[in-house]
DNA sequence: AAGACTTGCAACATGGATGACGCAACTCGG
DNA sequence: CCGAGTTGCGTCATCCATGTTGCAAGTCTT
């Protein structure tokens, strides 16, 4: 039946995600066992194992590119941008972290897709710098690998739903955790 | 002679953690190679692949240690002790970024060490909030995993020697990269 | 109930990585 | 110059992950 394929492949490319993000070198039996399927079936669904994890980033980078353009950081203040693409971002992250760490992939469709969104990325970053949200002397670079690696961040620890997380994450990457007085 | 074999196994450490470190499913064989040497002598100087790994850990460990020991944490005040501890913490991980990822070793005593130097890690921030450097309203245990990870990003990104990247680091910590006005 | 589709299982082939030897050659200190 | 120590090279055994195939059994559609 189609349907029961189709679950199959999702039930395999979720599993394979838990795997490998806590252990990047496991082997398709741990993957199909998590799965809860025989190995054999993996194959069957994915020539190799190379096909299997370009399926997950592939599936991955879909989300992910989805997340960013729902959050509408064209048509809408820097500020809220930044919180809107930052919520949707860690929904994805949360369940595909292994996935969308792979940016750099064989597929050059996926490469395109990260570098877009990357591109996009720094766009916002030069409006809120425009717009007086981010200091004028912040290398704005160096701003983006902050924020990239508090999603990142964010995304392990999970506390809370991704709202306020985004909410904590902005702020911190905002104000930071010192005082006003605390630097020279 | 000793010094040589000696002088061996410090090329093969630092061979494999720059193998390693780009990726970390590399072959012995691989490792051996960016070493200088042939691949028996790896096996020669470690027993097994494991054994390589653990040393690696182990020689990456007793620096990360000796950098934070060295900030004198204790005797120093709080912002001066995070500046210190950042910049000799930078130097290490810059060399042995992947060795160091490994906190949870299968040796208890660098998982002791590691525990150790996060437990003084903790203890610093809190020195830091009570003195004001740190806002009361602060999650420390948020502050303590964004510090790690920006302390891991810095060391990727390596602009700058490392006490410029730590005054920048730290600067992003307490600051962000926000104006004031701009949150509510 | 019949047929198409999918899965599990067992078996097999293959390749690559790991690890263990022995031997010849080389480099030191003595 | 001699001997201990070390290394490179070739070889061999072994293990494990990967990938393939055939067959029986199950499920769902019609």
């Amino acid at each position: 039946m189609r349907s029961d394929a189709e679950r199959t492949v999702r039930a395999i490319l979720e599993a394979a995600e838990r795997v490998l993000s806590r252990n990047p070198a496991a082997s398709m039996e741990q993957i199909a066992e998590a799965a809860g399927v025989a190995r054999t079936t993996v194959h069957r669904r994915f020539a190799s194992r190379e096909a299997l994890v370009d399926a997950m980033i592939g599936w991955a980078t879909r989300r992910f590119a989805a997340a960013v353009e729902a959050a509408h950081p064209e048509s809408t203040p820097p500020l809220v941008a930044l919180y809107q693409v930052t919520a949707n971002v860690l929904r994805v992250k949360i369940d595909w972290g292994f996935a969308m760490s792979r940016a750099l992939s064989s597929d050059p469709e996926v490469a395109a897709v990260h570098s877009a969104v990357e591109e996009r990325c720094r766009r916002l970053f030069l409006e809120a710098q425009t717009a007086g949200v981010v200091r004028a002397d912040v290398d704005l670079e160096w701003a983006r690998r902050v924020y990239y690696a508090l999603i990142h961040e964010a995304a392990q620890s999970q506390n809370g739903d991704a709202d306020a997380m985004a909410t904590r994450l902005v702020d911190t990457l905002l104000r930071g955790v010192g005082t006003e007085k605390g630097l020279g």
